[in-house]
DNA sequence: TAGATTGTTAATCGATTAACAATC
DNA sequence: TAGATTGTTAATCGATTAACAATC
């Protein structure tokens, strides 16, 4: 298995691989990579060699099929369809945003437990009534959500949804979910990384 | 110093201590943090003592000096102020989150270079024009910004920024940074945490 | 006292980094 | 050939986990 730390370098190797390729470059050095990203040619070497990737002493490693390998190993050769609960601030935000497609992720349907919403127009979304989430389910077969509701009600949505069908959770609220253990559930969580830089930043005032 | 994942869990710990008193507690072990964050109790107790907290044999930990302890190693005891740049639509997602308050992070001004946006009441922050950056800051002496722009664009603002006088970006644009090492840099990607779920994802697929 | 819990030291595990042979 | 680069093996580093004494 790849390791998390890889994975979660990946996308910025994707970034500018399709950077240098747009240049016409059809061949990058993991020197070069490793000068760009701040990492070490050995760590990017080793990055490389999880994707099974060969590359050429003295060149470096193709552009294209790197590409590609990245995108297989991360699952972004296929096109991966979520719903979307909760269209408050972040929900909205998460319905316009166009940055998902390049790594295939759609959103296919947005809905919100609010009657005021129904039928806003988000991006090319309209919200949905949640009273339509489970024949939505059972029509699309989408295993696939994304949750932008509130901490206090995610625990029992995200129960109901499994009950639903939903095997793969992306989760914005601060808390953390009790699933089985056949869920997938990734949180983000703005205060995971703002403790991060908080620390940090306030570790350097006391200096 | 207290390692960067300890740091991480610390806003669970938060949230799951002033839960605790909220409802009347005053102790709380390591036996009980660790189940209901599905933790271990061994890594609780060494969370917890990078605070510098003592607990009771048999009792546990009292919370609400666990509480200021975790507040005080995260800098969130004191107030701290940001600048916002970019008001599309994960702009104003940050611009009206109210969530902020809570680990003593506050948004006091907005910016935008679109004069459409000008005067545009995101919550209770008006969206001011890009040319009032600098005066801004030399007036408050803020020097923490949220960067909510285009990657196309981030680096050369923040550079700009940098000039200003901002020491610290929380930034959520899919870009890195490169900025004088003085300079505190923490990236919020929405691509590094779907890697992590994609990857899983397709791996649990596969079997 | 018995038993649950804390706190620390040592062992383990996993990722990063260093060293170096292989290649073009 | 010389030199830059790849790829792998071994060493290092840091965090997690196990083991166990200390405490109430």
């Amino acid at each position: 298995m790849v390791p998390i730390p890889t994975i979660k370098r990946f996308p910025s190797y994707l970034r500018l691989l399709y950077h240098y390729q747009e240049e016409g470059h059809q061949w990058i050095s993991a020197t070069t990579l490793a000068k760009e990203l701040s990492f070490t040619a050995v760590q990017v070497r080793k990055d490389v060699s999880a994707t099974g990737v060969e590359g050429k002493p003295k060149i470096g490693f193709e552009i294209a099929p790197l590409i590609d390998a990245i995108r297989h190993t991360l699952g972004w050769d296929c096109q991966t369809e979520a719903i979307l609960i909760g269209a408050g601030n972040l929900g909205s935000a998460f319905a316009r945003y166009e940055g998902f497609s390049s790594y295939g992720f759609r959103i296919v349907a947005v809905f919100d437990n609010d009657p005021a919403k129904e039928g806003l127009l988000l991006g090319s979304l309209q919200v949905q009534p949640v009273t339509g989430i489970a024949s939505y389910i059972a029509q699309s077969g989408v295993d696939f959500a994304l949750l932008a509701i509130p901490a206090s009600v995610v625990q029992q949505v995200a129960e109901e949804l499994v009950q639903l069908g939903i095997k793969a959770f992306w989760n914005f609220a601060p808390r953390n979910l009790k699933l089985p253990a056949s869920v997938l559930v990734q949180r983000t969580d703005l205060s995971t990384s703002f403790a991060v830089l908080s620390a940090r930043y306030t570790a350097q005032k006391a200096r």
